[in-house]
RNA sequence: GGGGACGUAGCUCAGUUUGGUUAGAGCGCUGCCCUGUCACGGCAGAGGUCGCGGGUUCGAGCCCCGUCGUCCCCGCCA
C-alpha cells in the first residue's frame, strides 16, 4: 500500500546530515539504497543525489514504520520522519560522509514501489552500456553520474560567469536554419509549408556569430548544441555542445587570452589549476615533434633521429633517406618479449607508407653505433621502450612527394602520423607502467597528487597555431582550403595568394589537451576583396559563392569589422575532467555508436499521415 | 563503407581450446528466521530460446555460414 505525500516536507538532504545536526527532528526524502533487515530492527541506505543516510526502524519505536520497512525494496521511494541521533561509538562507519550519525524513524512513508531494475545504481561494477541506456533513468542515479553532471553544471555556469565578466553577451541562433554544402553531413529537417524544401540543423552556429559581429554586439557567446551527421567516436557525438564565440577587432592573442582565462575558471572548479598563458607551437613543429595536431604533452615527443644513420645504414635498413626517420619513446616499459612486441603490431597504421624498428637488440647487432646513438638522441634511459618509425619506399601510398618550400610534404606528415599514433597507442596501452597518466586521474578523483614524470601536470593545454590555408587535392589537382572558407590568411601572406598558395598561413588555431581537440577558431576574413581572392584562388566563382553563401556574402559588404573566435567541445572539457573515457559519461541521453537512442527508441518510421504533409516519400535501397 | 573485440540466468562472468549425461558460480530476486548492521548474517527456493537464423554431425553453448546488437578503430568529422 502507497502513501501519499500529503503536506510533508523535506527538510534537509541525505548527504549532508552531521555530528553537528544530532537532536534535529528530519524529514528525508529519496531512494533506498539498500536494507538491512535484522528482524525487530531494520536499516535502509536512504540515498538522495548528496548521498546516502542510515534510517532505523526499531520494532518497538514504530510498529507501523517497521512494517513497512518489511515491505520495501531497493529503488523504492520512501520519505523518513525521524530524529537525526549520533550512533554508539562502536557502531560509527567511517566509510560514510554520515556514519557518525543515522536518522530514528518514527514514521516511514512508501511514495512509491518499483519493478526489478536490471540493475542497482548501487552496483559497483560497470553495467554493459547497452543495458545502461535502454534504462538510462536508473543509470543516471549512479553517485559516479550524478557526480559527472554536477560537475557539468559548475563548468557550465562557470564558463558563462567567466565569458559574461569579460564582457560576451549570450546570445541565441537559430537551430532550424539553412543547409551549407561545406564540412560534415548535415541533419535536415523537411518544411511543411514549403513542399520540397528543407531546413538543416547547423553543425555550427559560425555563420550566424560572424553576422552578430556584423551587427555590432562585439562580444558573442553561446552555449550552442550543434549536429553534424557523421560516424561516432568515443569523443563525437551527432548532437554535441560547443562553447562558441565570437570577438570584434581582435588581435589572435585576445582571443587566447579570453579562452585561457574562462579555461582557468573552469578547470578551478574541479580542483584543476591551469597555468597561463598556454603553450603554443606551430602545426609543422606539431606534426615533427608529436606526429598529431593534437598532441599530448604528458609523455615525451617524437626525435629526429635520422643524422644516427649514414645513407647506406639506410639502404640496408630499406628506408627511405629523403623521408622523416624518428624515434617514439614510451618511457619505463622495460623489456619486451618477441610476443609481446608482436601483439603491438596490428596497431601500427602500415596504410601510411611508412615502418617501424621496435627490435632494438637485432639493429644494436648490424649497426651497433647507430642503435646506440637512436637511443641517445632520444634521451632514452634503462628500461625506455623506443621505437624507430620512417618511411618505407616499398610501399606505395597514395600521397603527394611534392615538397612546397617551408611545408612538410604529404609523404612527411604521413610518416610523422604513423608515429604519432602508434605513439599514442602504446602510451595508452602501458600506462600503468609509465605512470604519465596516473597523474590526471588523481587530480580528476581528487585523492592524493601521485608523482608523475618530472614536470607533468595534469592537463597539459596548447596552442597548434600556424596552420597551412590551403592542402593539395591529389585527385582534383587543385588547392582547397584546410578549414572554412571565411578563415583569414596572414595578412603578410596574402600576396601570395594566387601566385604560390602553398606558402600562405591561415590564420587560426587549435586548442588541444592530452591528446584531445578542445577547440578551434581563426581570425575570419571581413573584406569583400580578400574573401573574393580567397574564392578565386579556389576556383570559386562569384556566381558559386553567392548561391553557396549569399545571405553571407551580402552581409559582409555592410560595415563589417574585423573579427574571429573560437569554439570549444564543452563535452569534451567535462570528459577530461570527469577522468570519462566517452563522452556518453556526461551527455545525459547520449546516442550509441550506431546514432540510436536506446532509451526513446530513435530514430524510427513515421506515419504516412505525417510523410504526407511533409510531402516526402520514402525510397529504401532494396 | 571497412577492420577488430564482445554477446551464456536480472547483473558480472566461467564453460568454447579438444562437440558427448541434467549448462555452472558470485551478486541480485522470492519465502522464512534474526535488535546494531552498513557488501549484515542463516536456512530454503525460483530463475536459461547459451543474441537470432541456417548448416555439418548420431549428438552443437562449443565447429561452419549468414545475420542482429553493443563497444573500439580506419574512412568520414570544412
Amino acid at each position: 500500500m502507497l502513501d501519499f505525500l500529503g503536506n510533508l516536507e523535506r527538510t534537509d538532504l541525505c548527504g549532508e546530515l552531521r555530528a553537528a545536526d544530532a537532536g534535529k527532528q528530519v524529514v528525508v526524502m529519496g531512494w533506498v539504497n539498500r536494507r538491512r533487515d535484522h528482524g525487530n530492527l531494520i536499516f535502509l541506505d536512504l540515498r538522495d543525489r548528496s548521498g546516502l543516510a542510515q534510517i532505523v526502524l526499531d520494532k518497538e519505536l514504530t510498529p507501523e514504520g517497521h512494517l513497512k520497512g518489511e515491505q520495501v525494496r531497493p529503488e523504492y521511494v520512501v520519505a523518513a520522519v525521524g530524529k537525526v541521533r549520533l550512533r554508539g561509538a562502536d557502531a560509527i562507519n567511517p566509510k560514510m560522509p554520515t556514519g557518525e550519525i543515522e536518522i530514528e524513524a518514527t514514521e516511514l512513508l512508501v511514495l512509491n514501489d518499483t519493478r526489478l531494475a536490471p540493475f542497482s545504481p548501487s552496483d559497483e561494477a560497470i553495467q554493459n552500456e547497452e543495458t545502461r541506456l535502454k534504462y538510462r533513468y536508473v543509470d543516471l542515479r549512479r553517485p559516479e553520474m550524478q557526480r559527472n553532471f554536477r560537475l557539468r553544471h559548475d563548468i557550465t555556469l562557470a564558463i558563462r560567469e567567466s565569458l559574461s565578466k569579460q564582457g560576451f553577451l549570450e546570445i541565441e541562433t537559430p537551430i532550424l536554419t539553412k543547409s551549407t554544402p561545406e564540412g560534415a553531413r548535415d541533419f535536415l529537417v523537411p518544411s511543411r509549408v514549403h513542399p520540397g524544401e528543407f531546413y538543416a540543423l547547423p553543425q555550427s552556429p559560425q555563420i550566424f556569430k560572424q553576422i552578430l559581429m556584423i551587427s555590432g554586439f562585439d562580444r558573442y557567446f553561446q552555449i550552442a548544441r550543434c549536429f553534424r551527421d557523421e560516424d561516432q567516436r568515443a569523443d563525437r557525438q551527432l548532437e554535441f555542445t560547443q562553447v562558441d564565440l565570437e570577438m570584434s577587432f581582435p588581435r589572435r592573442e585576445s582571443v587566447f587570452e579570453v579562452v585561457e582565462l574562462f579555461c582557468k575558471a573552469a578547470f578551478a572548479v574541479a580542483g584543476v589549476a591551469l597555468q597561463t598563458p598556454f603553450p603554443r607551437i606551430t602545426y609543422d613543429e606539431a606534426m615533427k615533434q608529436y606526429g598529431t595536431d593534437k598532441p599530448d604533452l604528458r609523455l615525451p615527443g617524437l626525435t629526429d633521429v635520422r643524422s644516427a644513420f649514414t645513407d647506406a645504414d639506410l639502404g640496408t635498413l630499406q628506408i627511405d633517406p629523403a623521408l622523416p626517420v624518428v624515434a617514439l619513446r614510451i618511457p619505463k616499459v622495460g623489456e619486451l618479449s618477441r610476443k609481446e612486441r608482436e601483439e603491438n603490431h596490428p596497431t601500427f597504421d602500415s596504410k601510411k607508407g611508412a615502418k617501424f624498428i621496435d627490435d632494438f637488440k637485432r639493429l644494436a647487432k648490424g649497426f651497433p653505433e647507430a642503435a646506440a646513438k637512436v637511443r641517445e638522441l632520444a634521451g632514452a634511459a634503462e628500461g625506455d621502450f623506443v621505437i624507430i618509425v620512417a618511411g618505407d619506399p616499398a610501399h606505395h601510398i597514395k600521397a603527394s612527394d611534392t615538397k612546397f618550400p617551408g611545408r612538410l610534404s604529404e609523404r612527411e606528415i604521413n610518416v610523422y602520423a604513423a608515429a604519432g599514433n602508434f605513439r599514442s597507442e602504446l602510451a595508452k596501452k602501458y600506462a600503468e607502467k609509465h605512470g604519465a597518466f596516473a597523474i590526471t586521474e588523481a587530480a580528476v578523483n581528487k585523492t592524493e597528487p601521485l608523482a608523475g614524470a618530472a614536470g607533468v601536470m595534469p592537463f597539459n593545454p596548447i596552442w597548434i597555431v600556424d596552420f597551412p590555408m590551403f592542402e593539395y587535392d591529389l585527385a582534383d589537382a587543385k588547392w582547397v582550403p584546410a578549414h572554412h572558407p571565411f578563415t583569414s590568411p596572414y595578412e603578410a601572406d596574402m600576396a601570395n595568394l594566387l601566385t604560390d598558395p602553398a606558402s600562405v598561413r591561415a590564420n587560426c588555431y587549435d586548442l588541444a589537451m592530452n591528446g584531445l581537440e578542445l577547440g578551434s577558431g581563426s581570425i575570419r576574413i571581413h573584406r569583400k576583396d580578400v574573401q573574393q581572392q580567397i574564392f578565386q584562388s579556389l576556383g570559386i566563382s562569384d556566381e558559386e559563392a553567392h548561391q553557396r553563401f549569399g545571405f553571407f556574402l551580402d552581409a559582409l559588404e555592410y560595415g563589417t569589422p574585423p573579427h574571429g573566435g573560437i569554439a570549444l567541445g564543452l563535452d569534451r572539457i567535462v570528459m577530461l575532467l570527469a577522468g570519462a573515457p566517452s563522452l556518453r559519461e556526461v551527455i545525459a541521453f547520449p546516442k550509441t555508436a550506431k546514432a540510436i537512442d536506446l532509451m526513446a527508441d530513435a530514430p524510427t518510421t513515421v506515419s504516412e499521415h505525417q510523410l504526407k504533409e511533409l510531402h516526402i516519400r520514402v525510397a529504401l535501397k532494396s
